[in-house]
DNA sequence: ATGAAAGCGCTAACAA
DNA sequence: TTGTTAGCGCTTTCAT
């Protein structure tokens, strides 16, 4: 292999000094017009670029971007990974990904391995942090930013969509629609994001002097939501919901699976549906899944916003609690008026 | 912030040389039984780790493989990424995410980028590489692979499934159910994976002494996808395909749409379907997709294999190009026997 | 505006 | 086995 250029051969050839080379690469430096060419060309010439990793060293700033996901099965993160990443290259900075689990002490130790490389800042997809992980970025000045997960006690910035008036949305078109027996299936009780959507969504059943019909688990994953459906539709039960609100997209496409085709509900007139996210397949048209929408673009802008402020900004205290909101996307799993 | 904790540090403390630390956190060196005892204590005492990125800058090696990903749309490659990121964790290295367009001066320009941070080596996901980058890389001695890419001449190693016997295969099952009027829907005629698929698909065909019946180019994209499914199944014409070998399954789910919901064929009563990839939703029962398996696990096996090899043996010269077997998978959007 | 010099935190000879 | 020493490639004072 061919050993990389240096500053200095630069500077030998330009016949300067390494540090005129240095300032050159260096935004607000004071270099004259004919030093800056001379480097320029010795550069060119060379194929020089500075080596970031050196340069991490001695300012303390690595332009990384530790990011950490928990699972892509749920293509909520597959696109919210492609825009994250796409909004930091445009700002100089680029992400290094670590696969968590949701195990705490998993995260806890990608936590510690992230901040072995230096990182400039934290984002923390679909994971909860630990308060004691929380204080140990804290420790280590390096800025951590939760995206689409909150935790209500600790001083860490979040960026959620507002999960709690979605699930009321959710609730309120149901109603609206006429429907009397609703149905919840929940996702992993750990999560933020379902414990609000629920909260939201049991206010707003409860508002309108009405009470949840069915409410089973599906814990974001495909072989509980299986069940919780064909517990939730058993047809030797006397009475079914006549509609559901599921969620997550995700389970809500198994949950429709369910229905059609292993129940032989229609949707949705026999049961109307509805999911949360708004990913790709859910306006694909075998699903055309009414949906509450995260809005991703809004979601990466304000996190990217948020640490990348936060990291010019190191002494900036409070943390930022962003709800984004959140629109109901009517499509044909909602029946269309009173039944 | 609290400034970092360095090996000089923990050297006072433990009372011992600073070179003995770094011995400490090296694999293969000499320490001694009290000496690591000592440092053990004084580093968990202060919450020790070393900097990577000295390491890296001093060692040459910092253990981060660049990944350039086109777009992850396509649901295999967000599968994939996710096993790559843990495999290479596994193996105590991190992934540096670089997204890219495919225009060949952005994927050139990100090259550069990665370069820049002195990654041990590039896995290049769904992306071409032109040979003058090749050998960019080439001379500044990190191995590249490419990832489901491939590329004839050039001396790079690459991975993907037999997309060639894949097409085949696809190929041999609609002439064994009896179709005679089987369509074809290419990808984007730029992917290695598209041509391989279609020349398996086109030798099978003709071998059995049939033509295809119809091709329209889907180019991978849903807008142009719908157009070539209503081009080939116009309703005017006299004769349509009574099957269709479509280049990817996010391809096929739209094909699968159109023709169920557009133009009211039945699958896979009227038209047999069969896509390529075995993506998540291929198995979801509004789908129920036949297809052919890439087997993202063994991909992602041999890629990292390759080039952690790669790195550790900088002199092994011959490029790999391995293509891993990819099994029919039969499902209902195929008709069951002969029609 | 420019060069000299110090040093970021670490590894890798080299002696001892 | 251990400590001393010399850098890795860069940024950043500090004089000039």
């Amino acid at each position: 292999m061919v050993d990389r250029i240096t500053s200095s051969q630069v500077a030998k050839r330009a016949g300067v000094s390494q540090s005129a080379v240095s300032r050159f690469y260096t935004p607000g430096a004071s270099v004259s017009a004919k030093t800056a060419e001379k480097v320029k060309i010795a550069a060119s010439e060379l194929g020089y670029r500075p080596n970031i990793l050196a340069r991490a060293m001695v300012s303390g700033k690595s332009r990384i971007i530790g990011l950490v996901v928990a699972y892509l099965e749920n293509y909520f993160y597959p696109e919210a990974l492609e825009k994250l990443s796409n909004a930091f290259q445009e700002r100089g900075y680029h992400v290094l990904i670590f696969m968590a689990s949701q195990t705490a002490g998993n995260v806890s130790s990608v936590v510690e391995e992230i901040l072995d490389y230096q990182v400039d800042g934290i984002v923390m997809a679909s994971v909860a942090l630990s308060s004691e992980v929380g204080s140990r970025c804290q420790a280590a000045g390096v800025p951590v930013v939760l995206f689409n997960r909150s935790q209500d006690m600790d001083d860490i910035s979040s960026i959620t969509s507002n999960n709690f008036e979605g699930g009321r949305k959710a609730a309120r078109l149901l109603i609206d629609l006429g429907h009397q027996k609703i149905g919840y299936i929940a996702g992993w009780e750990g999560a933020s994001t379902q414990r609000d959507r629920e909260a939201g969504f049991n206010k707003e059943i409860s508002d309108s002097g009405l009470s949840v019909f069915s409410r089973k688990v599906g814990n974001f994953r495909a072989e509980r939501t299986k069940a919780a459906t064909f517990e939730m539709f058993d047809k030797s039960k006397v009475e079914r919901p006549d509609a559901v609100f599921v969620a997550n997209d995700h389970m809500a496409f198994i949950v429709m699976d369910i229905l059609r085709y292993e129940i032989g509900l229609s949707i949705p007139k026999d049961v109307s549906v509805i999911g949360y996210d708004d990913v790709p397949p859910a306006s694909w048209r075998s699903y055309d899944l009414t949906t509450v929408r995260q809005r991703a673009n809004l979601m990466v802008r304000e996190t990217v916003n948020t640490i990348l402020n936060r990291i010019e900004n190191p002494n900036s205290s409070d943390p930022v609690k962003l709800q984004i909101d959140s629109p109901l996307v009517i499509r044909s799993s909602t029946c269309q008026k009173s039944i």
